[in-house]
DNA sequence: ATGCAACCTGTACCAACTACAGATTCAAGG
DNA sequence: CCTTGAATCTGTAGTTGGTACAGGTTGCAT
């Protein structure tokens, strides 16, 4: 149960990729793990519960500097609901900007490319259209 | 109607700014223009007319690689609308793919929140999930 | 003892811009 | 004609969130 590995395992155990757990490191989101002799990264389950609470918010798109806060509060133990929930409206809101934005652009390429016969014909409406 | 103006006017035209005009020229996509004596760039109606073009398509979604083969088409004369359309289609499919994912991640985003009072309490239904 | 997989550091690259610094040029007013 | 300040110039570095090497070292099984 206090096992300890290398960093292939908590790549494998996590889905990460090794180069990123590197860099999660250098970015200050995982601590520094200690080192064997030879200096092979030693991981245990704190780090391992640790990688998979980043990428779960990377996973519903939190940035990096979100997580970073995310996890300063998680760290100082004194976080409030009420934050926690401010950060994750303020993204959702993010969301539904660019959801927005899609679908628009949605739209206007559907249209293009339905007023495009899509034959041998050297002018093309999505052309003209790019043009203004 | 022949006019020839500066950089910051075609910036003005276009609400491309300075600075990604003259990287769009770097990238090849517009051509290196004529140069005042003291070496200042002097743009066209043609100019400007491409760079709409550019940007147009940049504001559908099309990557820089994308416009790159819209031009190439546009310029050797010779595409036909079955090229454009197929190229259209296939970013509405890219399109198409992320508004799936961001409309998965905004149900989950909202659950979450949802889920969450949102008071004092310190502990937060949402930093639960993230850890699992 | 040896072979080779796993791991190390450091650097460079991706897209699509953006942001300087520091030098030069252009155009208008006096 | 001269000055002044806005516009423009080149070149380099930074952004985000990683990924991809190269070239060297370590760990472990045989």
């Amino acid at each position: 149960m206090n096992a300890r590995f290398g960093i292939g395992a908590l790549s494998e155990q996590t889905g990460c990729n090794i180069e990123t757990i590197r860099y999660y490191e250098r970015e200050g989101l995982l601590p520094d793990p200690p080192r064997t002799e030879g200096g092979h990264r030693v991981y245990d389950q704190e780090h391992l519960k640790r990688l998979r609470f980043i990428r779960r918010s990377r996973e519903l798109g939190f940035t990096l500097e979100e997580v970073r806060g995310l996890l300063r509060m998680v760290d100082g133990e004194h976080y409030t609901c009420a934050q926690v929930k401010s950060l994750t409206l303020d993204h959702l809101e993010d969301v539904r900007g660019k959801l927005a934005d899609l679908k628009k652009l949605e739209k206007v390429l559907k249209q293009l490319a339905d007023r495009c016969t899509g034959d041998e014909t050297p002018d093309c409406p999505i052309v003209e259209a790019l043009f203004d």
